[in-house]
RNA sequence: GGUGGGUUGGCCGAGAGGCGAGGCAACGGACUGCAAAUCCGUGUACACGGGUUCAAAUCCCGUACCCACCUCCA
């Protein structure tokens, strides 16, 4: 079976053939960590944590590298606001995009190197840029260094623009630049900035320019020429149109192609600090079930926008329940068993550009088989529960896998609580034998008032607390 | 002004020339002492107006509306 990705800057779904074959090396942006991420961020996460666990599944040995930007305007302009170093803000923001991480189920990146911590490499690529024609220092004296966009015909290529269409940035005054569409690869620092926000360099000191940063990291974790260069359909101009400029200039293949994830939007626009729509993942988190805002943010095909609703969401929910009542219902028949081979439609949608739509209509399919065979167990139950568990895992939504199992946190209570709820089931039990079925129903209405909700199965009653 | 994407049944959401993806909700049935859970069944939807074709949600032309980017942005 051969992967098949679309690529945003040939607007073609093809094969993917990796640089290196069996492995496949992956840099997307992540953070600016002026905040604590929010539903959209972590979209990206999720989308990219899919890929990685399909292409896993698939064979091949997976490198991610994901930025995190720990030095801008905003994170400066935050550590003033709060009295505090700009730096501690960008580390506390760091830590909830990892927790959000753990949240939601996503893997870590390989590694997320820091802007800050990559200057050297910044340095050594404005030099070869310079040398090469390809960008100057500004001659005002602000220290700034530009890229020198009319020196690279083939800028615009990635987000299939034209120089002269495009309209010149109003808000930053032209001063240093020779164009106004040249854009900073180093920012000169300015008077009242900290100075731990600075770092020396041949053309006076400053900090690192966002579109520079993430060339040059991705150039030292993952070479010259790597496979998919990812991120938020929303990076690809002026970011990833700057980025591809700047390797590409510097003489490097860079990335051999792009992916871009559509946005979630709420209340009809994109979900974004500026605009003020955002719903940070720890607030979700706190409504629906972790693993519902999972399924719900991977169900929709990843280069469809979503428009957030807390009324999809919550059908979501209700969708995820099935499947996972479906699971441990099979799990306590048959046993857990592994993760198996996924069904060959499944293995089909995979791979034709991540269809995860039709993909899960081929789980939701295994899921009715298995919700059938639960009355006779079996061998052919425990097939079908490899099945459903191994595309769960894919989509990293197995409710047995130990990332949302630890969630409860088990304990004694829990089977104290089982004793004791299995003593009323057997008083129950014995009322239903005698008929006496006031009595039975008065056990299940106590029990549906502590909230543990009681189904009769042809295997004995079961008990669940109601919500988990 | 430029560059992309979109408008699908009550809701979410795939598909991209010809057999009604899938889920949620609703209704009917089976199972149950009654429930719950589950299963089975029930829908002729593709923004609008033209056109091409034996056949159009899917292709072409036009119109309307929406989103993203051209400025920090996943």
């Amino acid at each position: 079976m051969t992967v098949r990705l679309y690529d945003s800057a040939t607007r073609e779904t093809t094969d993917l053939v990796p640089v290196v074959p069996g492995q496949v090396s992956i840099y997307h942006c992540g953070l600016t960590v002026q905040g604590p991420p929010h539903l959209g961020h972590i979209r990206k996460e999720v989308v990219f944590d899919v890929l990685r666990r399909w292409l896993e599944r698939a064979g091949y040995e997976v490198t991610i590298i994901a930025n995190v930007t720990d030095v801008d305007d905003k994170i400066i302009a935050k550590g003033r606001e709060q009295g505090r170093p700009w730096y501690a803000v960008a580390y506390e923001n760091e830590r909830a995009l990892h927790a959000a991480y753990e949240v939601l189920g996503c893997t870590a990146p390989t590694y997320e190197p820091r802007a800050t911590g990559h200057v050297p490499e910044m340095i050594e690529m404005m030099q070869t840029l310079i040398e090469r024609g390809h960008a100057y220092a500004a001659d005002d004296g602000s220290g700034d260094v530009y890229f020198d966009v009319r020196s690279w015909p083939a800028y615009g290529a990635l987000s299939n623009q034209k120089v002269d269409e495009m309209q010149a940035a109003e808000d930053a005054p032209p001063e240093g630049k020779r164009d106004p569409r040249d854009f900073a690869l180093w920012k000169g620092s300015k008077a009242g900035e900290p100075e731990t926000a600075s770092w020396p360099t041949p053309w006076g000191r400053g900090r690192p320019g966002w579109h520079l940063e993430c060339s040059a990291m991705a150039a030292k974790y993952l070479g010259h020429e790597f496979d998919i260069h990812g991120g938020g359909l929303d990076l690809r101009f002026p970011h990833h149109e700057n980025e591809l400029a700047q390797s590409s200039a510097a003489g490097q293949a860079f990335a051999r192609r792009w992916m871009h994830n559509a946005m979630l939007n709420l209340g009809g626009a994109k979900m974004s600090k500026s605009v003020g729509n955002t719903l940070s993942v720890s607030e979700v988190v706190k409504r629906f079930p972790a693993i519902a805002v999972r399924y719900y943010l991977l169900a929709a095909h990843y280069r469809s926008v979503i428009e957030y609703s807390e009324e999809a969401l919550a059908e979501t929910a209700v969708a995820v329940e099935r499947i996972t009542g479906f699971v441990t219902r099979a799990a306590e028949l048959v046993g857990p068993g592994e993760p198996g081979e996924v069904p060959a439609e499944f293995a089909a949608a995979m791979d034709d550009d991540l269809a995860v739509p039709a993909a899960l209509a081929i789980l939701n399919g295994s899921v009715t088989r298995g919700n059938g065979q639960l009355a006779t167990g079996g061998p052919e139950l425990a097939a079908t529960l490899a099945e459903v568990r191994g595309m769960l895992d894919v989509l990293g939504v197995d409710p047995l896998s130990p990332v949302w199992v630890a969630r409860g946190g088990a304990s004694g209570a829990d089977a104290a609580l089982d004793s004791l709820i299995g003593d009323l089931l057997d008083q129950r039990a014995t009322a239903r034998a005698d008929k006496d079925f006031a009595a039975a129903d008065r056990v299940r209405d106590q029990l549906t008032a502590a909230g543990i909700e009681i189904e009769d199965t042809p295997h004995g009653p079961r008990w669940t607390v109601k919500g988990q």
